[in-house]
DNA sequence: ATCCCGAGGG
DNA sequence: CCCTCTGGAT
């Protein structure tokens, strides 16, 4: 089965298996989502839940914490890993909302990646999420890991991944096929033991078995 | 290609 | 111990 053959099929199968996709990751706002996607890289959303309420709880929004210390915030964060780098992208995030975006997150591609720290995966799980915008396809570690396998793509290279699989999915789905990925990748097919016997995509899989 | 980096699982 | 977790900048 070529990829056009069986991307319909993995939608349809994983639309019954998750009718409903909610984003992993609490927030309440556009910019929460932007900021527990940053503080995401690399850290399982368990954790990423844990930190951000203490965090929005401290600094509610941009012009709170862009006037936050480097110290304080990394105190915070610590737990998610790179918490240095993260708690610099936040506030400097949080510093150009407020001076070149009017306190308010734009709702661009363009735009949202001259924020320090968010490239394109971050910035379509904003868009998507959050604004309803679908400019491309999230590609995280789990998709990466599940377009691979189902033979979406040869590629790990995340922006040339994302091009393969535009032109499979059509644009209403781009939101809720990283969702359906990332879910199904977690809880059927995760990097070290993908559980084959029990997956309902085995029929179809290119890699069946593999775990690869 | 390499670095950033904590925490949990096996 | 090694691998993995909704990455991004240099």
């Amino acid at each position: 089965m070529t990829a056009s053959e069986l991307a319909p099929v993995v939608f349809e199968r994983l639309r019954a298996r998750y009718p409903v996709t909610v984003p992993a990751l609490d927030h309440r706002d556009a910019w929460e989502l932007l900021v527990a996607t940053v503080l995401a890289a690399q850290c399982t959303d368990a954790r990423v839940n844990q930190v951000t309420p203490v965090l929005f709880g401290r600094w509610p929004g941009p012009a709170q914490l862009a006037r936050a210390t480097q110290e304080e915030v990394e105190e915070v964060v610590r737990s998610t890993g790179f918490f240095r780098n993260k708690a610099k992208n936040l506030i400097a995030s949080a510093v150009r909302v407020m001076e070149h975006f009017g306190g308010e997150l734009p709702r661009t591609m363009a735009e949202l990646t001259t924020l320090p720290g968010v490239a394109r995966k971050t910035a379509n799980i904003v868009l998507s999420n959050a604004f309803g915008v679908h400019e491309g396809i999230a590609v995280d570690t789990h998709v990466t890991r599940l377009a691979y396998r189902l033979g979406f793509t040869n590629s790990d290279d995340p922006v040339k991944i994302e091009r393969d699989l535009m032109p499979l999915f059509p644009r209403e789905q781009w939101g809720e096929i990283n969702h359906m990925l990332v879910y199904f990748g977690r809880e059927v097919c995760p990097a070290r033991k993908p559980r084959c016997p029990a997956c309902e995509l085995g029929d179809v899989c290119p890699k069946r078995g593999v775990g690869k």
